[in-house]
DNA sequence: CTGAAAGCGCTTACAG
DNA sequence: CTGAAAGCGCTTACAG
């Protein structure tokens, strides 16, 4: 059973056919006789035999997979669950169309660059850009490697962004904008906000919009503490916000995570939430619907993201490029984080 | 700078040497003098040629990638921490080696079987097992494909089981027996157990270590909830254990997710943790170390699984079949959330 | 130590 | 609609 496995020429063989008609029975590029694509089929089924996948890329230069690289410690990934919703969303999709889906998890950029290059070596069609960071050198990078990109970010392109790569985009800002109205409208003045790391677009774009919703509504934004997606970020951020005499009556957290971690770190040093600190996450991980109280977060849609950015990968790679695509799913899943600030 | 990628006759050429003596230049399988050597790189550089991996894929028979296949509901794919660390550990084994990793999620059966079949066809060259089941017929299934293959599971193989897979394995029982010993040391006899799914080895291994260990401390190991490790099923669990006269004064979880939402259950229904519930983890996650108080756990070591894992199915790859091996970074990890019992 | 050539298993013009 | 053959870009015996 092992070893030698069967290529087209047996079926070929079998069937009574050429390699080239056995083809093309496979691939419907030509039309091909009823009569032999039975004929065709039946040897192929019997022989259990399926294309090498390597010798189709050679053959087509099309390697039908496409390649994915984290560039993030290994904690983050760990504790953020944006990457594995991100990625069977993009499963779902790839599987459908018959490719795979490489991937790769390094933490330096030597290392990203290194995987890049790889990938460009005929192991990949194409990438997805996740985390774009300010003057992100990854687009030219690709382009230049000769690899077709689409990209990730959580805002609009702007005009005069010369975007050559396709871009799929979610708008947070306006989320952003709405915990800050919940907030508000409950009675809070004093709002902080924990931010991502500020080198990412998707934490900048946050961090904008909060800033924004609290200059539209008259308040001072004045109090954002960076910090990493990490727990142990999201607490000691809390701990420097809350461990004074003017504390804030609310926190946003730009993911879950931290606004756990930050939640958790307040009640144990005396707050009640959401009576004296009222919080809110982002990304909506399935954890923060079943804490009790639940918290207060914004569903992006990962795994439809993940859907959809493949699916215009997909187009890319077959001459359809496309205008920047909006992920309509963003959508502020309210629960119990949030109460009228307590006197104090 | 697009289109014609450079080629093993292009380096030749410009280096006055035929193809396959660029070839063995790069491999090392057979000496070249250092002169041709130097000319060889030379050329290869100022091109910036690097070898067609499809090609070498088809002329080899060797993919140089690995493949993963994971089969859970994505919910849960993103709520376990286990699976970004084990693919981070996997990662960093395999960009040393100069391989890749192909990763596919499913969520039934025949898109399984049909991930492994997509494999065989030349895709990866070996793969690892995850989440080992009672009567798992992947082993068989892998083999009949001709993929090498290791598998992961949660406690020493049996000496019966004809396993000619290698195995990667923790002893989860020790920590589980740890566990245990720490809550009845502190008083608890009146212990419960919410597992993982227990189709799955490792949360069978687990509950028979619960099992064992309390039998051992002559206590009951009568109140067992099966839980699915997602943060809904560790919080209807912990309702079910929690909400009646003769609740436990303890709970033992199977992963840190049930555990937390456990935890958040209880406190919301009026009871203290740790001093009216004391609790346990599995798995210990970032959040879980940054929780007040912390969550008590079980490190490990996803990623030295992942690592380790990848180690061994590189060697196996390359004919080295080993003995199972065990990885030893199973440690609990005490922290905040054990106290001795109250009376109630 | 190096060259010339066959072969890996497909796809795709080119004829008919 | 189908056959015969070249080609994709490597590696690897086989000679020398």
């Amino acid at each position: 059973m092992h070893g030698a496995r069967p290529t087209i020429g047996d079926v070929a063989r079998a069937a009574g056919v050429t390699k080239g008609t056995v083809s093309l029975a496979y691939s419907g590029k030509r039309p091909v006789a009823e009569e032999t694509r039975r004929r065709v089929f039946a040897a192929a089924e019997s022989l259990r035999w399926t294309a090498s996948s390597s010798a189709q890329a050679l053959a087509t230069s099309r390697t039908s997979t496409i390649g994915l690289v984290i560039a993030r410690r290994p904690e983050i990934i760990a504790t953020d669950t944006f990457f594995p919703r991100f990625i069977a969303g993009c499963e779902a999709v790839l599987a459908e169309a018959g490719m795979g889906l490489m991937l790769n998890v390094v933490t330096d950029e030597d290392a990203e660059t290194a995987a890049y290059e790889r990938y460009a070596a005929g192991r990949v069609d194409g990438v997805i850009l996740l985390d774009v960071k300010q003057g992100d050198r990854r687009p030219d990078l690709v382009r230049e490697l000769g690899l077709t990109a689409v990209m990730l970010t959580a805002e609009a392109p702007h005009e005069d962004d010369p975007v050559d790569t396709p871009v799929v985009y979610t708008e947070d800002a306006a989320a952003v904008g709405e915990l800050v109205d919940l907030l508000v409208g409950a009675g809070h003045t004093s709002i902080a906000h924990v931010s991502g790391p500020l080198r990412y677009v998707h934490a900048a774009a946050r961090r904008d919009a909060f800033v924004d919703a609290m200059t539209h509504h008259g308040l001072r934004p004045d109090r954002i503490v960076e910090g990493d997606f990490t727990a142990a970020s999201g607490r000691d951020a809390t701990a420097a916000l809350v461990d004074r005499a003017d504390r804030p009556s609310a926190i946003v957290y730009a993911n879950d995570v931290m606004a756990i971690a930050g939640l958790s770190y307040a009640r144990s040093s005396g707050l009640r939430v959401p009576e004296d600190l009222s919080v809110t996450g982002f990304d909506d991980s399935e954890l923060s619907a079943h804490l009790s109280p639940g918290l207060t977060s914004v569903s992006t849609g990962a795994d439809v993201r993940g859907a959809v950015a493949a699916r215009t990968l997909l187009a890319a790679l077959g001459g359809d490029a496309r205008r920047p695509v909006l992920v309509d799913g963003t959508v502020v899943v309210r629960r119990g984080s949030i109460a009228p600030p307590s006197r104090h």
